[in-house]
RNA sequence: GCCGGGAUGGCGGAAUUGGUAGACGCGAUGGACUCAAAAUCCAUUGUCUGUAUAGACGUGCGGGUUCAAGUCCCGCUCCCGGUACCA
């Protein structure tokens, strides 16, 4: 017998496959397709394993479908545009394209090295001018059609660097890179009007997606039902608020502005105008995320100016807090601290007044002075004047009768509508930066704006820039300077597209990523259109999926299917439904994170109170020792002030209040609790999401088959988990053993029929478990299998005593459920040893028959009382009565009940027999 | 904070969706082979009860439903992902 000799036999059949196009996916009528696609990688550097998790498990899918006949798509590609390119450039001096472009040339390398079923004739690059003409393109259609928009909205300005930070590059308020102040401010920016799809982006009726995903996004999207009111100011403004309890108007005591809305300065009283500036002041420090953290001390200001209630005539402060968004609604609220939790904080800690306008259901009427918090239940409504009585029940909208009758009474007294709100905002694409597509819009000396003819796109980036923190692009004259259509001076946009536009259309691009007279050619879409198959991680469960979803919906609306849907009725395929979803099927898989290392050292000083350490002392250490009075353990958990330390084997909690000292030796001076959580958070990502693990040495050490064979084994796969890198042996040794096992020149002694059903009943059963987890997306037990197989295949070896037919039909058959799983091996042997001709991956895949793989005999569980206490050998196919009669004569369970009177018998036949007795 | 997911032996994970908890693998322990080691092969391996064809306990914590709960219900704790300019 040949050794396994991985790396010789992988590189060839790479080779080999090349040469022969066994992965050239072409167009094929009389085939039944099937797109399947694998999120777009961005081009980091390195691939590292996680590439390796998302993709091998997708090509192995794919490889199945092919075997099961399908016309299979399987492309790649680089989603190249992006952050990390320009902070290579500022850091590094490396200009981005540069960075980008050998970023994906080895990529490339190690991509081919997976040995996926990848046509490479399909790449497509989104920072290739050949395919964000397109993207630029896609603009161009959307700003003709509307759904691109001039807006505001609030950026993270760096005063310092007077430029835009990404969220990423701001931490506690501050620059991550000069430790300068970051503010919030609002700028002119590009849209594009994704809430106008809202309704129709909350149904998933014809889509298979995973239910937490769907859940995400209709919550994301979060459409509620309500009312707009106006309230009219004392300065002779309205402010418009949007409520989704419009009954409870006549309970509303005070209103609440965002500190950006638009009236605050107007409603300032000289009075409160100090107050006011530095309330707003402070707000521009804060970032949404922390503004919405709803146990926060509210905090806001008096503007000193009144607005009247509209329902009753009450004259009501205006007051500006951070709690309210500009984002969201209309930026302002009326508040009913009476009936809501965080109006009644808010009214609790500045003394305003508290309004009850609902007799809580079966309770006496609600008295302001003595609630402790905002009442939301069910009741009678109660002084709103025309809606006393009313019944309120917690239904949402319409559907609740107060809410309905409130809105009938709102609309006839002209003092508001019915309305439907969205949490959902529009996507904002502006990016402030250079590594990224063009805006193809022009501004004219008029101040109005228009896009760039489609013959003059693609829009190119300059490349001789220099990287000084700014977009190079706004101090760019040869690109700023530009005609309009007039002949007129102009000068050219300098944002450039969010790069998750880039990747909101790239799987149409595969479809013949050299064609240069639309985005995608109508003949290949045709066939290939819609994906059938989308997987990816779930991190991009809202964003990336909701715009995609998006755009093809404005794709589809802007009439860009029309010549698809001509070439597909010319195939006599329907179009129908074809182009209102990008994906079919979504799965998820998890992230596979570095492997776990120790965490950092704490010393800790402090009193004891149970298992729980108040501490006085924290000291971040490096040599660890354990002098009297001071615990020293390893960080194992961090969250808030709490830390979970790991002491001799034992987790203890320890709480580090504010005043506590904290001494970190990486920072000097003083350090304090926020610094220490800081601190350890960035420890703890940069070495457990570090790519720590390089897939390349795996290759090398045990060949792409047993790196793709492990990586689906050892994880839950819409889990992942941590890398551990000790059990990829086992699936080396389980490949050696598919190897040994082909080769073996099996000889049986006497042929034993029994044995030989049983080795086919193996065989039959395995097929059907392989099949339905590759269907599945369930790898690790699909591999299970085939291992349990293995197993049964070296016992059979070893007694030599089934039929050479059934052997050699177990070889043949494991061979194959394991081509799409290890494609190397699995190709050598069925060529080189088995002596077959053409590609195992083209063979159908197997399949089992049902009268071999029936169980014959199987083991019945007999409890008394729900244990276990007797496990009998039955036909497989037992009736209920001998089931019963057999449970009840084994002498085990006649001890075990004994004189007890039997109540009950549960009879689960074959398997379970479950006697009720006492 | 909010939205979504998760927690099962020393470790990764299985469990036909309410019916044998721990498949498969890693690791560990003992043995065979070897001068020795590696590799390989054989055996054992949830915990406890001194023995084991026995019993008790056991799926993050506290309750509940059921003949039967890892699975369903109620209440918690902690971890992971997302939170609109990371992709």
């Amino acid at each position: 017998m040949s050794a396994y000799d991985f790396a010789e036999l992988e590189s060839r059949w790479q080779t080999d496959w090349e040469a022969e196009g066994l992965y050239r996916s072409r167009v094929d009528w009389s085939r039944p397709k099937h797109y399947a696609l694998t999120m777009l990688p961005y081009p980091s550097g390195d691939l590292h394993i996680g590439h390796w998790y998302a993709m091998t498990p997708s090509d192995t899918r794919a490889r199945y479908m092919r075997m099961k006949g399908y016309n299979v798509l399987f492309p790649i590609g680089f989603d190249a545009f992006g952050l990390p390119a320009e902070n290579a450039a500022v850091q590094r001096n490396i200009h981005p394209a540069k960075w980008t472009h050998s970023n994906m040339e080895r990529m490339r390398t190690q991509l081919r090295s997976m040995g996926a079923m990848f046509d490479w004739e399909r790449q497509a690059v989104s920072c290739e001018p050949s395919y964000y003409q397109w993207t630029e393109w896609f603009f161009a259609r959307m700003f003709e059609h509307g759904i691109a928009y001039r807006g505001e909205a609030m950026v993270n300005w760096s005063p310092t660097l007077q430029t835009v930070l990404a969220n990423e590059q701001v931490i506690d308020g501050r620059d991550e890179r000069t430790g300068q102040p970051v503010i919030q401010k609002l700028m002119e920016q590009w849209f594009f009007s994704i809430t106008k799809y809202a309704d129709e982006l909350l149904s998933f009726d014809d889509i298979d997606w995973p239910d937490p995903i769907k859940s995400m996004q209709t919550n994301w999207i979060g459409r509620s039902e309500g009312a707009r009111v106006r309230f009219a100011t004392e300065t002779g403004s309205e402010i418009e608020v949007f409520t989704t309890r419009p009954d409870t108007l006549w309970g509303a005591s005070f209103m609440v502005l965002a500190p950006e809305h638009v009236l605050v300065d107007e409603l300032t009283s000289p009075a409160q105008r100090a107050a006011v500036d530095a309330y707003r002041i402070a707000a521009a420090a804060r970032s949404e995320l922390e503004r919405m953290e709803e146990d926060r001390d509210k905090t806001g200001v008096f503007t000193g100016g009144y607005a009247i209630n509209p329902v009753n005539g009450v004259r009501i402060p205006v007051w500006i807090a951070d709690y309210v968004l500009v984002s969201y609604g209309t930026g302002a609220i009326m508040a009913v601290p009476a009936h809501d939790h965080r109006d009644f904080e808010f009214a609790r800690a500045f003394d305003l007044p508290v309004v009850p306008v609902i007799i809580p259901q079966g309770s006496e009427p609600l008295v302001a002075d003595d609630m402790v918090d905002g009442y939301v239940g069910p009741g009678i409504m109660t002084d709103s004047g025309p809606l006393n009585g009313v019944e309120t029940t917690e239904a949402k909208g319409r559907k609740n009768p107060s809410v309905s009758a409130a809105i009938d009474w709102i609309e006839s007294n002209g003092c508001g509508v019915e309305a439907i709100n969205y949490r959902l905002r529009d996507w904002l694409i502006s990016r402030q930066r250079y590594w990224g597509s063009p805006i193809p819009i022009i501004h004219r000396q008029d101040g109005t704006v228009e896009a760039v003819p489609d013959d003059q796109l693609p829009v190119v980036l300059p490349e001789d820039v220099v990287f000084e923190g700014r977009s190079p692009l706004v101090n760019d004259d040869a690109f700023l300077s530009v005609l309009d259509s007039d002949g007129k001076p102009a000068r050219r946009e300098t944002d450039t597209l969010d790069t998750f536009m880039c990747s909101s259309w790239y799987w149409f691009r595969y479809l013949s990523p050299d064609f240069d007279d639309a985005p995608f050619d109508p003949e290949e879409a045709a066939y290939w259109l819609p994906v059938d198959v989308y997987t990816g991680g779930a991190e991009h469960a809202v964003m990336h999926l909701l715009y995609s979803r998006f755009f093809v919906k404005v794709m589809r609306d802007m009439g860009l299917f029309a010549d698809t849907e001509v070439a597909m009725r010319a195939h006599g395929r329907s179009a129908d439904d074809a182009f209102d979803e990008p994906f079919r099927v979504l799965r998820n898989q998890g992230q596979v994170l570095g492997a776990e290392h120790a965490g950092d050292v704490v010393a800790v000083e402090g009193r004891r109170d149970g298992n729980r350490i108040i501490a006085s002392l924290v000291t971040v250490v490096t040599g660890a020792t354990s002098p009297q009075g001071v615990v020293v353990g390893e960080i194992m958990r961090r969250t808030e002030n709490l830390l979970q330390v790991m002491v001799d084997g034992d987790l203890i909690s320890v709480e580090v209040p504010d005043d506590a000292e904290v001494v970190i030796p990486s920072i000097a001076g003083t350090n304090d609790v926020s610094q220490l959580r800081h601190h350890l958070e960035v420890e703890r990502m940069s070495k457990s999401k570090g790519n720590v693990v390089n897939p390349d040495e795996l290759v090398d050490a045990y060949g792409a088959d047993t790196v793709r064979t492990y990586l689906m084994f050892a994880f839950e796969w819409q889990k992942g988990g941590p890398w551990d890198g000790r059990g990829i042996l086992g699936a080396h040794r389980f490949l050696e053993d598919v190897w040994k096992i082909a080769h073996l020149a099996y000889q049986p002694g006497d042929v034993d029929d029994e044995a030989t059903a049983a080795l086919r009943r193996a065989v039959h059963q395995t097929i059907d478990k392989v099949d339905g987890d590759l269907a599945d997306f369930k790898w690790n037990t699909a591999i299970a299998a085939l291992m349990g197989l293995r197993n049964v295949m070296l016992d059979a070896n070893k007694t030599s005593v089934v039929s050479a037919g059934a052997w050699a039909e177990a070889v043949e058959v494991m061979v194959k459920l394991l081509a799409p799983i290890a494609p190397h091996v699995t190709e050598e042997l069925w060529r080189n040893r088995l002596g077959k001709t053409g590609s195992i991956h083209v063979q159908p895949f197997p399949e089992s028959d049902p009268s071999v793989a029936k169980d014959v005999q199987v083991t019945m569980v007999v409890q008394v009382n729900g244990k276990v206490r007797d496990r009998i050998e039955v036909p497989a196919d037992i009736s209920p009565e001998d089931a019963e009669a057999t449970a009840l004569a084994s002498p085990r369970i006649g001890e075990r009940v004994g004189d007890l009177t039997v109540r009950k018998v549960i009879v689960r036949q074959p398997n379970l027999v479950n006697i009720v007795a006492n």
